[in-house]
DNA sequence: GTCCAGGGCCGTT
DNA sequence: AACGGCCATGGA
């Protein structure tokens, strides 16, 4: 589908792109930094532990698992296996850890069955989200974020974030999870780097910071 | 001590 | 469909 560059959506992402500045290099700087989230299945985890819980919690769940070799699906499956109680104290700093660790063991179970997370990422992606979506504990913004910034699929992610932007701008009067995405991914061409770089600005936009300010934490 | 941080599930209305 | 309680930690 053809996108007219006058619509609202890819009008504000171009002004944001304006105002901020690409974002593609800063990822790779900062990631380098905190040598964290280096590899697709770490983000995973990562999407799952930064439930509701500030990314300096999950900092130190992830930091845990990489001591002990779990800092991957295959990892931190077969940790979970031997020792459910132990894959809990590692991840004990992101909060509500004995439901995460279930959580976190039976999405890795399930990648695991399904020849891994590569394996599983040559489905269709809505047939990626449907399978995500029926494991527990996960929801539409976890699976979105698994599938946009792990998988590199175009999925736009909505969150509390995007909520109060679309909220503040006056963009829709219906804030339901579907009706967003939509609104969104009908106003911008289907390109995964694009959906990261809005979502990410508008994230910049929520906590009035820049590149520069967020590169500290 | 209080509040909050990028969710999701379950039970109730 | 919408809402409230619940899960738990660490920093401001």
């Amino acid at each position: 589908m053809q996108v007219k560059p006058t619509n609202q959506i890819y009008k504000i992402y171009l002004e944001l792109l304006e105002k901020y500045g690409s974002p593609k290099d800063f990822w790779q700087k900062w990631c380098k930094r905190k040598k964290t989230l280096r590899d697709k299945e770490e983000i995973v985890l990562g999407a799952m532990l930064t439930q509701r819980v500030s990314w300096f919690n999950v900092e130190k769940a992830l930091e845990n698992l990489r001591g002990q070799k779990a800092l991957s699906v295959k990892g931190a499956y077969e940790l979970g296996k031997r020792d459910i109680k132990l894959l809990e104290g590692l991840i004990k700093p992101s909060g509500f850890y004995k439901q995460k660790a279930q959580r976190i063991f039976g999405l890795c179970e399930f990648l695991e069955r399904s020849g891994g997370f590569e394996k599983f990422l040559e489905n269709p992606v809505m047939v990626c989200r449907d399978k995500l979506l029926a494991l527990n504990g996960i929801g539409p913004e976890t699976a979105d974020s698994i599938l946009l910034y792990a998988g590199g699929k175009p999925v736009f992610v909505i969150d509390e974030y995007t909520r109060r932007f679309v909220e503040r701008r006056k963009l829709s009067k219906i804030f339901s999870y579907s009706h967003l995405q939509d609104l969104f991914q009908r106003g911008l061409p289907q390109e995964v780097m694009i959906y990261q770089d809005y979502h990410a600005m508008i994230v910049l936009e929520g906590r009035g910071t820049s590149w520069d300010l967020l590169s500290k934490i």
